[in-house]
DNA sequence: CATGAATGAGTCTTCATTCAT
DNA sequence: CATGAATGAAGACTCATTCAT
């Protein structure tokens, strides 16, 4: 059936194709700076080389983003909403708890990093010191995710029972696990290459994590 | 008279200004980048305003760096051993243990990151994302600042009479301390300005690393 | 029936309005571009903000011109061809004499030009300086508009029965005619704004081009 | 003596040198570009062009002006300085009568259009039409040049004791004669190549004006 | 005819680096 | 050593024009 109507409107066909391509172009575009900046570097790679690579000519990338600095924003923009997406689907699983940080953990490190290296490069590296703009949305980035993992870990404690030092505490343990992720994700994965230990190293990285969520605990009188 | 004065005096005097001035030049010039640097960003602080702000000429700063770029390194190593030296120390002062992890918190966060802002600035933001030397560089600091930290953690490891969970534990734990005081110190000093409650946060910072350490000993049987 | 009814009857009607709209298609894109062009000034203006302003898309601009260019020459010859025809028009009213002169230069400076300031934009700025080719038919309408007043004045020298200094006065009276209209149409309009004394100011140009005129011709023995 | 002086001083000669090449180095890069201005128009002359006729590299004439405007910019305040200096100094030669316009303009056709053709084409095409800044400085220098010749024909009335219609009069005459000089020099100078007739213009032209003006004398009771 | 996305040649402009003085 | 004017390669960006649909 589907088929068949597929068969009727053959201009209708293409123009969708006309539609998929046009939706598309912006993300080849996408796809090629994102390569070319983990390889090479955001300041080494030229416009011409993204658009030779994204086989279209550089007005067409003009069409679809602003200025080379909108490129970098808008995959950073990509990757900070896949990020946060695919952690905050992990929270949602199931019920938050402890074991949740673990699992997210693994998410992140054992799933996340060794699928998108390119994407950790840029997000970790050469979204770092580049201008004014770029640092903002950064910010506003890196915010946004401590924010998310601040509300799962004021939640894990309540779900526990337990109150935290400081009300600013879970404020401080969302700084330190983005840290901790960031910097293992940089020492282990881009720059040894230890992708095969990433078991041991996550379930440690857990374990770490988990200590120090604990030391925030108020303890019990 | 005051002619022949200059003959006799005003020379010698000029060239022992000469002779400091030389010392101190490439100096100058290092501490000038250091304030652009941070204030501005590297990619857009040019030679030519280095220059003015060392009050030298361009040219004066190819004889003492090879390029812009060494620039940047050789402040980087500057930091870099500023910092090693400064935890080091601490490290050195009494007998190593948990203790210690503290005292070195304190330094770093309390004292290091308060007092040398630029330096941090550049060590965590200006240096990244720039090039492949800058980027070579940057990997050796860290791992060195690293290997500092897990060789403490090492030691203290060995004072405390415990094993880790793994031979490669104390690399873990030294890699999750500097992100968590990369992070802080971005997220506290670089983009909030909470100055003022360093000492909370240095203090449940402490907690969480120590949390974190005591996590990855292995249990007695 | 509805679907009928438009078979019927709304394509021929759509197809006389398009028919309407293609006569008119181009001259609505020429009045885009007399706005565009007076208000932001030729190099300023894109042929897409034409296309949106005529509400035409951009290639739509180059079925009805060869080019960008064209647009412009097409537009200068269309106001050449009004200026000329308003001129002539007046020198026609009645039989010639020097109050022509004064009238020609009351339909000029007190209406031509205050009814389409845009028009004396094109032609007194933005068609200078643009091309050779614009330059050419520049050149050639000056010449147009500058034999017609030289007809006129010949003419008018005859009905006075009055010689001229030299063959080529007229040519002369008519090039400084031309140099009066186009300095104070730039003066008092383009640059100040004072269309209130425009009376005033073409008053005293007549008296300043009727002097001139009659310091031409060739004094009786 | 001088010779003398000079060999001992080998050093100043030749940083007397440098200054007399770095002063004039702009002015070479300005002659260049009237030169090109002038012919090719300002939009078809590249900056590569320039640099490569005057002898230095692109990046050299950004050193002396500030964007290619900024070159156009300089050539008309040059120009403009030049051509009222010129018109000045005739005016002040003697005891200002209407004899003072006539000689002003053989020094303005018979001499300064004669000699500087590409800045009569700078001044009065290449400098029309082109940016918002550039028609800006066109406009003050075209004010200020009327406003000369305004003064000169107020104080010529108050010489011969007449006065004008209006008090506005001058303004008018001022601009009438500007009007009248441009147009001349455009027909007959860049149009036409009529530089054998000049004198025979000149000496119409300036009867043209002087009859224009008497014309604008309050006429005696 | 109409569309408007794609093209890509063309230019300005910057700035790290060099070198004659 | 110090200077700073000169260099010129490199690259971002624009926009008139084309052409498949």
């Amino acid at each position: 059936m589907t088929t068949g109507n597929k068969t009727e409107n053959a201009l209708p066909r293409r123009s969708m194709r006309r539609l998929r391509e046009k939706e598309n172009r912006g993300n080849t575009i996408l796809k090629a700076a994102e390569e070319l900046f983990a390889r090479k570097g955001y300041q080494q790679t030229s416009i011409e080389e993204i658009a030779d690579m994204a086989e279209v000519s550089t007005g067409t990338v003009y069409i679809y983003f602003k200025n080379k600095e909108d490129i970098l924003i808008k995959l950073m923009q990509g990757i900070g909403y896949l990020l946060r997406k695919t952690l905050g689907d992990e929270f949602n699983k199931k019920e938050l708890s402890l074991d949740s940080l673990k699992n997210v953990a693994f998410v992140f490190l054992g799933d996340f990093c060794l699928r998108y290296p390119e994407k950790i490069a840029i997000f970790f590296r050469e979204s770092v010191g580049q201008s004014a703009e770029v640092e903002e949305q950064r910010k506003r980035l890196f915010l946004k995710l401590t924010s998310d993992i601040e509300d799962a870990v004021k939640q894990i404690g309540m779900k526990l029972g337990k109150d935290f030092l400081r009300k600013q505490s879970p404020e401080l343990i969302a700084v330190c696990i983005v840290g901790v992720y960031e910097r293992i994700a940089c020492h282990y994965l881009l720059w040894h290459d230890r992708a095969k230990n990433v078991k041991a190293i996550t379930n440690e990285a857990v374990l770490f994590i988990s200590g120090g969520v604990n030391n925030l605990f108020k303890s019990r009188s």
